[in-house]
DNA sequence: AATATTTTTTAGGCTTATCTAAATTTTTAT
DNA sequence: ATAAAAATTTAGATAAGCCTAAAAAATATT
């Protein structure tokens, strides 16, 4: 149905428009694929054709409720093989998305659906984000970062932003991960360095980590 | 490294001249490829150039060290995922062949590493063939099919030769598989179909079948 | 409002992997 | 030994996915 180099242009417009909600842009999209505007407004018009987008000229493109649909199965075999890298495999959650990248587009529906239940169907994998079922839906909480929370804040964490290595890393190092106790003990109004206990370990964190650790409401 | 369509004819070659033991015409490797005779002289002469195998024009190809290395770590990947498919997803033996032919290309050495260790380091797959180690060696016992064994000959079945998944459901349904006993109680001269014990239960198979079952010594 | 800048698209090429049709080489049969 | 048949290779196209350079459209600046 689509060619791997579809399936991830349309990955990357569906988490670009957050989700189908705002445009995309050529340029925006060009720098996330690590490619040209050319390239992207002729990958465009393909997916255009095949209805899984819709266009209009200079103006950015939309994914359709079909794009979308399409865009969260992928999304769902990526979120399950990471689960599966994590749980079964005992990857570290900083070395699974490279290798989900590619996992990501095996084509069988049986294969999904054994995974799934070998897993215990999952809700959401390693990072915290949800796992859309089988008919491409997903149930999106509000969540909040930390950096918006105020000293006394407790509760967990509920799901961690970037997939960045690095940061997922440092996470690891100061033990947090979803699941985990989080209370906001100060933040500093300087540099908005937060001080915090994770698990009743007190730690202190940038900004820049602050806003990739999310909490539920 | 190799392409996708590289790694398969590569693999296709491997078998085709049972582990590099003779050479493959090309309408042979176009004939296994699905594809024609053209596509594979454009083939031959990129793997040719990569020193994968070695080629003269008009007089087929063989597969050089380099290439059989290749090969086999292909091999290998195939048939680990064939046993994590069975062994931990429950897939039947006769499901396993299409997924694993998507999955033999992920391309990540720790995952394989990490999925060996998970499956307890087997020794063969599903089907009873061996899996090559992760420098690309193998160890090949002899097996002799059963339609060349005598009256009166018992031991335990090795492996099955065809992955044919309709053969692979007979089987099943005699319950014939690799570790299974087995003993030859005749053969019929004129369509040299046989009877046979398999674990200790009574039945008559074709020549088409007892070529396919194989034992070791 | 006119011009400059930025963004996007078009035009034309390149590579990989495929194809058909024609040419060439090898093999088989007379 | 030569002609016919079969196998293989070459030549020339096509499609996907990418590129650079140039053109066009939208946006920002003065």
């Amino acid at each position: 149905m689509l060619s791997l180099a579809e399936e991830n242009y349309l990955k990357a417009i569906y988490h670009l428009s957050d989700g189908g909600s705002k445009s995309v842009l050529t340029n925006e999209l060009a720098e996330a694929m690590s490619t040209k505007a050319a390239s992207v407004t002729d990958m465009i018009k393909k997916l255009s054709v095949k209805q899984f987008i819709s266009y209009e000229k200079y103006y950015g493109v939309n994914v359709t409720a079909k794009g979308k649909t399409e865009a969260l199965l992928v999304i769902r075999k990526h979120r399950l093989w990471e689960t599966f890298l994590v749980e079964k495999l005992g990857f570290r959650w900083d070395e699974v998305h490279d290798v989900a990248e590619q996992l990501e587009h095996i084509n069988s529906p049986r294969l999904i659906q054994k995974l799934d239940e070998f897993l215990g169907f999952p809700k959401v994998d390693p990072h915290g984000d949800p796992i859309p079922d089988n008919k491409g839906k997903i149930k999106l909480l509000p969540l909040i970062p930390v950096d918006q929370l105020k000293a006394g804040y407790h509760g967990k964490i509920a799901a961690v932003k970037d997939s960045d290595s690095n940061l997922l890393k440092f996470l690891d190092k100061i033990g947090a991960k979803p699941g985990t106790k989080i209370k906001i003990l100060g933040k500093e109004e300087y540099d908005e360095s937060m001080e915090i206990l994770i698990d009743d370990h007190r730690v202190f964190i940038s900004r820049e980590v602050s806003q990739n650790i999310l909490v539920s409401e």
